[in-house]
DNA sequence: TTATTTGCAAATCGTTTGCACCTTA
DNA sequence: TAAGGTGCAAACGATTTGCAAATAA
């Protein structure tokens, strides 16, 4: 439905800070992690970097994918794949799961730690901060005894332009089985 | 900073019963949504709902279809997998992704709406309330004209007994790609 | 009767892996 | 040169779908 393939999500600021790390920098830790572990620099691994921090959205493997190609066709998705999970092991990408199946990174010093709004007509996410909710993280750990190493509050819902021109009765298939699929039903 | 006052009801799973609906209702439930769908009501979905609701666990497909074989080895998969789907959307069972690939599904009417703590060394989860998170959620959803269907927060971490039990060094491979790989790397 | 359901096998989809060949350190 | 990396194709694992036979309404 609403969900192309190719048409990356877009990314709306809560906050006007952005990134703490310039390009730079990423490709820096990027190197030195390489380094550090044994590996080798490569002129892929070098383009897939460079794509992936001059983008902004949340990148599927394939989204990447297509975008490196543009600038060499030679590189498989495989080398991607491998990749992009080499930045995450690096640190300095974050994967992100908004449901529609595929894993999506993002660059991980954009934000100390936001968190998303998740458009379920059109894929559009909004990020946002928010301290209380910090806080509360660390204190429901804290009282079981938790270690928390992560956490990640997703909220799905209609954005404010989905909400004026979706009528209530055309749902999207992404999120909300139990209302779209009540809704095939009834309107067969 | 100031400590959050009212986290209030937690509560961990699997201790006791905290269901606002008994099987019977939902049964009931299921039943009338078959009905209304004009969809049939067969000894299969009666014999897996019961399964299902007989637990209270955070059951995956297969999960629930090895216990559903258990009654009864003529069933498929793939009916298990569609019965879900129209649990799901009859609204009694609720999807939940904890990050190993696979959906499972847990009683939607257990809890108003909880969320998860998952440990990433042993799987096992804790379910906490916190009526601070759904007013944040509120909050910043009215600031961006957001209209909230559903949310979820997961926290991934060590649980209480993990975290003793395990040394800093034997990390999961579950969740964590970033420390994970990297240490594997690094004892390679 | 007749639409719906079932179970099987085959098909998908995103992602990972085996492998022979190429590259970096 | 040796340890790694690459791309392709095949393999994967969870889930879905096509289909002919079975069944509820």
């Amino acid at each position: 439905m609403a969900q192309p393939a190719s048409t990356l999500p877009l990314r709306e600021r809560s906050n006007g800070t952005h990134h703490t790390a310039t390009p730079a920098d990423e490709k820096e830790i990027f190197h030195r992690h390489i380094q550090r572990a044994g590996l080798k620099r490569t002129a892929q691994r070098d383009l897939i970097l460079d794509v992936f921090l001059a983008s902004d959205d949340h990148l599927s493997s394939e989204d990447l994918y297509r975008l490196v190609q543009e600038k060499d066709p030679t590189i498989g998705q495989t080398t991607v794949y491998r990749t992009l999970k080499l930045m995450t092991e690096a640190g300095i990408a974050r994967e992100v799961r908004f449901g529609d199946g595929r894993t999506r990174y993002e660059r991980n010093s954009k934000l100390p730690h936001h968190h998303h709004m998740i458009c379920i007509e059109c894929g559009h996410t909004i990020e946002f901060l928010s301290s209380e909710l910090e806080a509360i993280q660390t204190e429901i750990a804290a009282r079981y005894r938790f270690e928390p190493t992560q956490h990640s509050l997703r909220i799905f819902g209609l954005c404010a332009d989905c909400r004026e021109r979706t009528p209530a009765h055309r749902l999207p298939e992404t999120m909300e089985p139990r209302v779209r699929l009540a809704l095939a039903r009834a309107q067969k």
